[in-house]
DNA sequence: CGGATTATTGAGTAATATCAATCAGCGTGG
DNA sequence: CCACGCTGATTGATATTACTCAATAATCCG
């Protein structure tokens, strides 16, 4: 049932915002509360176009989005991969016209919730609005370590990289291991991503599978041996931002401010 | 003076925040009374060490600071280029360690101001809290364009970009014009900011000094033909959030939300 | 089964990196 | 004032990575 699907994707969201922002009791009830339109949703089908301007945010309740940027010559940039559990466009609460548009890269189930409900959340709730404030600084973050990995890495080793991200994000989220987990992408989609050729994915995934590295079947992503993964990957998790919930402010007019352990 | 040096600098990064948001008299004097210590700075000085907890941000007031990746080989990715008026780190606010470091691009000044004090603002001014979530935003939507350049463009568009970007920065900022602008950056810093080799930087360059579209001389950047860079850097400034302030929340526990015009 | 994607392969090319000099400016100590 | 040493800019030659084009094989899906 549809309604069944807002809770779940909902649920997803706050175990998310659980992830690295402490909420009480009613702060996370209000979260579960907040309304939506639930759609199912094809591969490759854009919700945001660049440019236009949004009024809802989009929430991956199961399957996959990505953000991406046009080129002229149509190509695309795929700049983040937002799985389940994630909210792609919380920015456009704060802005609710961006540059960039959104698409999905795997069929699945997304949550349009109105920036509406949103804001008045972080109103009322201003530890709301700081846990996703920080989401948006994991977003940054995670857009930083793509533009370095963009620009000073291999292809090898930005797609090593790129499965050591997900593979822990997934986990993280509670969706598979970190080892193996389903990664519904073609080839040319995973190319749009590391800003390569479908080809030249084609070949380093090659190169990674002779090397028992990894090897990706049927979309599905089965990591041998992680420590050779992520040492090629030059993978550092702590730009995931996991080290567990932060302070909270304190409410009101109350000038001190929390600071947790 | 010193205390000049920080009110100038929290007047720059008022002005700042007040080209997206909407803040009122009272919330405008309590950014500009802001605390902080003022400290003058050199070139390639580090300012925060990846991966460390910090407790203030870095306000520039006048120089260019810049947030960069580190790779094991010792070569460093710039990810964000920080003008004057920018506070550099606005999101270890919400998240105190981050993955990145900060250093200084060019000799200059710097504000620190301690989070507390910052938190203790968005706590009482909620529409400081949103102006400073939209700040963040707008770092992640240049870092997207960026990740963008890296994966899809060729050194000449993307150094044509980056010219672009500072250029309507700065211009916005009030600090210079778009088309000739002072940038206190050795070319060897530049191929740190976008992804190639020095060398490789330089001949860029030539080539589009040779075809009368800029020169960068001294290290002032002056655009010729500003129409050719944008066309062949594909710039369009969307991606920077120009189109003027945005709504404000209501404060309280009003549940109606203000959307401006 | 047949038409569509998607994956794979090969050969040749273009962009960028690498290595190694040389050159130019500039502050400093003699 | 000038020689020295430094950093940054420039140049040339070569190596490497990744792209392009084009074809074929495999898979998916109705």
């Amino acid at each position: 049932m549809m309604s069944e699907a807002r809770k779940f994707g909902l649920r997803r969201f706050l175990r998310r915002l659980l992830d690295r922002s402490t909420l009480s009791a009613e702060e996370q009830h209000a979260i579960l509360s907040l309304p939506g339109q639930v759609r199912s949703v094809r591969s490759r089908q854009d919700l945001v176009m660049p440019g236009e301007r949004v009024e809802h945010a989009v929430l991956v309740v199961d399957g996959l989005c990505g953000r991406f940027d046009q080129m002229r010559d149509g190509s695309q940039q795929i700049n983040a991969i937002y799985i389940a559990g994630d909210m792609c466009d919380i920015h456009s609460v704060a802005s609710p016209r961006a540059g960039w548009g959104i698409t999905t890269i795997a069929s699945g189930t997304i949550l349009l919730v109105p920036h509406e409900d949103i804001n008045r959340l972080a109103v009322r709730y201003n530890n709301i609005a700081l846990a996703l404030w920080r989401d948006t600084t994991l977003d940054a973050s995670i857009l930083a370590k793509w533009v370095a990995n963009a620009g000073r890495k291999d292809a090898r080793s930005r797609l090593a990289h790129l499965f050591c991200e997900v593979g822990v994000r997934m986990e993280r989220a509670g969706l598979d291991k970190r080892t193996h987990f389903r990664l519904d992408v073609t080839q040319a989609r995973l190319s749009d991503v590391l800003g390569l050729t479908p080809v030249h994915v084609n070949r380093t995934l090659q190169s990674l599978r002779a090397e028992q590295v990894l090897s990706m079947d049927k979309h599905v992503v089965d990591i041998a041996d992680w420590d050779a993964l992520a040492c090629i990957a030059e993978f550092d998790p702590a730009y995931l931002l996991l080290d567990g919930p932060l302070f909270r402010w304190k409410a009101g007019e109350d000038t001190e401010v929390a600071l947790a352990s």
